[in-house]
DNA sequence: GAACTATATTGACGTTTGTCAATGTAGTTG
DNA sequence: CAACTACATTGACAAACGTCAATATAGTTC
């Protein structure tokens, strides 16, 4: 994944059959392993987790550092590539960023995986 | 991902909330994640939807070397990366090697990620 | 406008990943 | 048992990834 052929999750899963019903196309599997690939790092997994448990369901960059025990550079890349992959958006008010989950992105990501 | 610390998926997936109930520990993330990342490769992906939409359920590696273009050496390490994970089994009948789906598996991943 | 604050970007570095050619292994067939 | 077949393993290498320190940017406050 090189972060610029990265398409938002909801092109991704508007094209497909669930994964089990027919054969992917090689390009339909480099689109899908693009999103899972954004989701697959642990540190991803807990942004988005963090998020979408917090109060408002939306948390601005402060708030995540010290609970993921990373650097701030750090989370504001993994939340790049979150935002970029169609799963969080970054909202910027004065001067914080606060991010929240796309409706529907994680689940359709979800219907994508299960069997038939 | 190191490949020795991957968890099947049936034991990523007993522990947790879906994804968005709680922020994940820190320990669960590195165990979904590593699920994820075994799923998270479009070689992969074309594997399993291959394997899951053939005849009977099952393929060996020649029926899916040649319709994915890479080496029949790279087949076999991403099935045994999928295998590892717990996304596919292994059957080893004369000369060949017959990979199925896990039941479940597919879903249990599936439901992690759906929202509420 | 100067000092400050929250976040993003850049550049560097070690690690992991995906791939293949070469080789090893186990089962089959003559 | 020798030749063959299907698959696995090893070793090598380039590309991608995750991380941080340093720096840049944009907004706030005095």
């Amino acid at each position: 994944m090189t972060l610029t052929d990265l398409l938002p999750v909801t092109d991704v899963t508007a094209c497909c059959e669930p994964l089990t019903r027919e054969s992917l196309s090689a390009q339909n599997a480099e689109a899908l392993a693009g999103s899972l690939k954004a989701l697959a790092d642990p540190a991803r997994l807990r942004l988005v987790s963090m998020v979408a448990a917090s109060e408002g369901g939306e948390a601005c960059v402060c708030d995540l550092t010290e609970p993921l025990g990373l650097s701030q550079p750090t989370v504001s890349h993994h939340l790049k590539i979150l935002v970029d992959a169609g799963f969080l958006t970054r909202d910027k008010r004065g001067l914080w960023a606060y991010y929240r989950l796309v409706p529907g992105a994680l689940d359709s990501i979800s219907r994508l995986l299960i069997t038939i």
